[in-house]
RNA sequence: CCGAGAGGGCGGAGGUUCGCUCCCGGCUCCGGCCGGGGGAGGAAAGUCCGAACUCCACAGGGCACGAUGCCGCAUAACCCGCACCUCGAGUGCGGGAUGCAUGCGGGCGGCUCCACCGUGAGGUGCGCCGACGGAUAGCGCCACAGAAAACAUACCGCCGGUUGUCAAUGGCAACUGGCAAGGGUGAAAAGGUGGGGUAAGAGCCCACCGCUCCAAGCGUAAGCGCGGAGGCACGGCAAGCCCCAUCGGGAGCAAGGCCAAAUAGGGGACCGACGGCGUGGCCCGCGCCGCGUGCCGGAUCACACCGGCCGAGGUCCCGGGUAGGGCCGCAAAGACAAAUGAACCUCUCCGUCGGCGCCAUCGGCGCCGACGCAGACAGAAUUCGGCUUACAGCCUUCUCGGAGCG
C-alpha cells in the first residue's frame, strides 16, 4: 500500500486515483446550492453534459470562494429510498473530487433512473467521464 | 421430526477511515477549530378515523350540505390525582371525557359443503357472509331468454260444448267456452308437500310445512315467543334518486406569532352617494369598519371631537406585485433543493452455484470456496392514539394432519 494514502482506506481509492491527504474532503451545507433561482441561473446559464446515469450541468464562478453544489432527483428516478440514495450517492461523489476541478465552479447534477443499478464506482466513473468530457478535470491526473 | 392454518415478536452484530446535521463545553486570527453527546420505521407509507395545539367565528331563522344507521360490554390518545424507587424525558395505580376504530359476546337476515331429524314440504346444528333504519311515502330500474316480469300471462298443453267428417265407446278439423295441473325459459313464474274434490283444474276444501297479524310469558336490549287468528293478499334493487331518525362551527404548522425591507398591501379622473368585511355554501337578518360640502343633539368663539340617524356603485385611465426574506412555533432526529451517509474489514443468518467426504433410491447431511448492495417492504417533516396496506428471512405459542419412539 503506498504510504500516502496511510489510513484513508475509507476512501475509496483506485488505480491511478489517489487523494491527497493534506486536504480536506469537506461538503458543509454551505458549499450546496439552497436556492430556486441559483438551480435555474445554472440550468438556464450554464453548459450540460449528459454522460451514463447523470446529467452535469456547471458554471464558472468568479473569485476563488470554492466550488458548489446542487442536485436534482426527479420523481422518475423512483420512490423516496431510491431518490435519497441516488442523492447521497451523487453528494459523495462530488465530495471526493471537488479537488481535481480546474476551477472554482457551481455545478448541479441531475439524476437519471439508471442509477439504481449502479453502485458508487460505477457512478464515480460516469462522473468522472463526463468532468473529462466537459474539461473541468486538472491536467495533471 | 415434517406439513398446513391462526396469533405474537424480531427486522443483523462489531470495527477502521472520510463525511453530514443538531445540542453542550472550551478555544479563536471570528473564517472556523477541538472535545463530548444525540441522529429513521414496524410500518416512518396510505392519509381512513380520533385527539392535542393554533387562528377565525360564536343574535337568530330558512334552504341546502355532510356524517352516522341491529343490541350489550370492554378498551386509546387526552385531562385530573396518587404511590414507589435504581430520582429519570422512570415505573406503576386510581378517577373522568370521547366511543372513531377495534376486541369480545349476543340478535336478525342470506348462502351452503356436511351431520342429524322428518315419508315429504321442511326443521335443527356446524360453517361462511352481511354499510344490518325504511321497498304499504313517492319516483325509477329489472338486460338476455321466455307466451307472460309486477296489481302479469297462455306458446306447447289439459278439459267441456256445438257443427262437419271418417275406418265411430274413438280420431281429425272448425267455432266456442273453462283451466293453469304438466312441459319449456329464466336469478326469480306469485306459497309448498300429501290427500280430497272436479269435465279438467284451482286454498276450492282438509292436514302438515312455510308466511302475515295478534299475543301469555322471557330477555338490560336487539329480539324470541306458549297460544290464537287469517287461505295467503304484500318479488328484488335504497353502494339509483329518495324518505325517516339522530348528530354536525370552520380551517389546518403553507395553522399561527414576531421582526426586517419595500414607490409591493395601489394611484388618478368622472358621474354619483354609499361601499367593504364577517357571519363555513346560498338567502333573509345581524354585527363591525370606512366614506359623506348629509341631517339631529351635545360641545366650542368657530372647528376638531363625542353620541344618534340616514344614505341608489358604476365607467374610464395609469402603475406595481405574483418571493418559498429571517426567527419562533419545533421536540432526548428535526430539514425546508430536504442531515441520519460512503468505502472497507471481521463474524453470524439466508439463498444460488461449484468442489470434496459420508449415507447412498430420487436425494439427504457435513466441510470448504465464490457470488448475491445483510440482500424484504421501505426514509421522519407539528405531535400523539387507532386502522389499513407492503414485507426476504428468523424466533415463538396454539390447533389440525402425517411419521417415529415409549
Amino acid at each position: 500500500m503506498p504510504p500516502e494514502l496511510g489510513t484513508s482506506r475509507g476512501l475509496p481509492w483506485r488505480v491511478g486515483h489517489r487523494f491527497d491527504m493534506t486536504l480536506r474532503y469537506r461538503l458543509p451545507r454551505s458549499a450546496r446550492l439552497q436556492k430556486k433561482c441559483e438551480f435555474d441561473a445554472i440550468r438556464a446559464g450554464g453548459s450540460r453534459v449528459a454522460r451514463g446515469c447523470l446529467i452535469v450541468n456547471w458554471m464558472k464562478l468568479s473569485g476563488s470562494s470554492g466550488c458548489r453544489l446542487g442536485i436534482v432527483v426527479g420523481r422518475k428516478v423512483g420512490c423516496a429510498v431510491a431518490r435519497n440514495r441516488a442523492r447521497r450517492l451523487l453528494r459523495e461523489v462530488f465530495r471526493h473530487h471537488q479537488h481535481d476541478l480546474r476551477d472554482s465552479t457551481a455545478m448541479v447534477l441531475v439524476a437519471r433512473p439508471s442509477i439504481n443499478e449502479k453502485a458508487y464506482a460505477a457512478v464515480e466513473r460516469d462522473f468522472l467521464a463526463a468532468l473529462g468530457e466537459a474539461g473541468l478535470l486538472k491536467a495533471s491526473e
